[in-house]
DNA sequence: GCTTAAAATGAAAACGGTTACATATTAATT
DNA sequence: AATTAATATGTAACCGTTTTCATTTTAAGC
């Protein structure tokens, strides 16, 4: 492989004119520029990049945590940091960890080794030691979707508690008093966040909260089904199920048919997070939708303003979200 | 940041000493080993792999071009890799192509500018020009899943073919003779082959082919519904269909469902590729069931055998499928 | 105890770029 | 045409490792 001195000779240059050549054009004569050029094509040279991140300390790469990206909505805010990457010229580097922290520190240390310049991490858990504050007090982190806010890194997150609000109103609204959730997993803040707000709506309507409606998940859909078939036989059956992600609430569907359960007349579903599939299940699903691609463009500019030094403190940014309702959600029956 | 000559000066030794200490402890002495790792932690002594990647020349890095990681097959074959990869010791830079040539050969640089070892291709299509040719007539590169074997890389697929021609001998077998196909882009070679089956079973069983009942799509949902909706109002209905992936087969059955036609009893289903939300939709789907992750890890153990000099000729490995029967596929009626 | 082979260690080159600094060339000013 | 400023180019150090080769130390054999 031609390198950058092969250049310099066949071009009758030193190397330092090629490098300038190539990185700041017109700090060299047209004259020189063409000659360069043209010695460039004619031994093929192409910049041994490693060498130039190597030399320059930035790798522009980013280290992604993603728990699986069999999830539909994590490959959605993933799309969205490729794209952002790409356009501010960072790589993503992509690491299913499966929510196993082992494998989180073997990625996070790509970036203790100078493999990686940040790390987005899109779940509430930091896989960094405190051996790697920067100089303005910051990790080079961002902690995107499901997040904790220590200050010590950027955060892009929803209003959980005020989108479980949201959708518990809007089961009240229509005529709901026993409604169930499926949850995920408590170690999750996101989770926590969102019993708050469907707490909240209650309070406000003067229902008392019933642990007893509140199911376990972990946010698939056999997880989903389970708890869907546990409720179909649950003594004194709620007659909506919040889900706190769409996967579960496709899943418990598929339960409440097979017990004969019709969704949303006997049973009202609704799910969290607006994936393709829940427009297209039957009936088309009720949920809460965020803006999943803007997630991980945001996480990934603030990453990158947080590299160039940039941002001083943490921000916490809110993203919007949408009450979508669809067919799953109807008035309380009997 | 600490690096190795930090390391030397507080054990006391030289850097070469230091480096063998890390790279290869059986040539040196137990005493100077001790020394050097009280001075690795002392110094809190990190190697900086970049400089490593590039002395060595490797860089353990794979790139992975997928056309959108947001499809769930995709997703499952991503977690094989990722897994085979960490056991290699190799890292994934995932690249979301939207099959945008220009995307691919974009992240394909990363291969000749030395950031990136060597590529996996999910489409068929190959990114490189020939200039990438290796020693052993090979390109650094494996093509996955849908693929054009041109003999220059080693390819890993399914028997396309046969698996089509077998879904539509279920078919038949159910006594159904009209059966549609919705079939993704024409450019897939994919989609060719699995056409080809489905004649070799229509031929088979003495049905004439109709073109009429083959209807364009693109792997998506809202394509399947869209071309269930043709369906639907089609004048002469078929009374079964054939859908070249899970997403489409689920779109088209909300297309028949709103059209009030019930799945199976008005009208079979089958998608392909079983895709998780395919036992959970209703009716559960029947499909053809694709080792995804196993697609994954073989990709990858090629991709480093050949990077390793083990390979001398492109291998072309075909993955079993398996035949699912769930309940979107049934006896033809009238 | 002396010679010789084996093992351990060190010095320095190398990888392929970038860049500060020095020098040579060209253009501008008088 | 001479002087000065601006521009263009070259020289060489540098980034953090690995690795070759030379040298020193230790162990083995007699």
């Amino acid at each position: 492989m031609a390198n950058i001195r092969d250049v310099a000779d066949s071009a009758g240059v030193s190397v330092a004119t090629v490098s300038r050549t190539l990185q700041q054009p017109e700090r060299v004569s047209p004259k020189t520029r063409n000659k360069v050029m043209a010695a460039v094509q004619a031994v093929g040279y192409k910049p041994n990049l490693m060498a130039v991140k190597f030399r320059s300390g930035k790798t522009h790469n980013l280290v992604v945590l993603v728990p699986t990206v069999a999830n539909v909505f994590f490959a959605r805010v993933i799309s969205g940091m490729q794209e952002a990457a790409a356009e501010l010229g960072y790589s993503i580097l992509l690491a299913n960890t499966l929510g196993n922290s082992e494998i989180e520190s073997h990625y996070a240390k790509m970036v203790s080794t100078s493999q990686a310049d940040g790390l987005i991490q899109l779940r509430a858990h930091n896989p960094f030691d405190a051996t790697m504050i920067n100089d303005n007090g910051l990790l080079p982190m961002v902690n995107a979707c499901e997040v904790i806010d220590d200050g010590q890194y950027p955060v892009v997150s929803l209003d959980n508690r005020a989108a479980a609000k949201a959708m518990t109103e809007h089961l009240i609204s229509l005529g709901h008093t026993r409604i169930a959730m499926i949850k995920g997993p408590n170690s999750s803040p996101l989770t926590q966040e969102r019993l708050v707000g469907y707490k909240d709506a209650l309070a406000q309507a003067n229902i008392a909260f019933d642990e007893s409606l509140l199911f376990p998940g972990d946010f698939t859909l056999q997880a989903g089904y389970n708890a869907g078939e546990t409720i179909s036989h649950f003594e004194s059956r709620p007659t909506a199920v919040f889900c706190e992600n769409d996967e579960t609430a496709i899943g418990a569907m598929q339960a409440f048919k097979q017990a004969n359960l019709h969704v949303p007349n006997d049973i009202s579903v609704a799910g969290f997070d607006d994936i393709a599939f829940s427009a297209f299940v039957d009936p088309p699903l009720t949920t809460i939708a965020q803006p999943a691609e803007e997630f991980g463009r945001t996480a990934v500019t603030l990453l990158v303003d947080l590299l160039n030094g940039k941002i001083r403190k943490a921000p916490k940014v809110i993203m919007p979200f949408e009450l979508i309702v669809r067919e799953s959600t109807g008035k309380a029956l009997g």
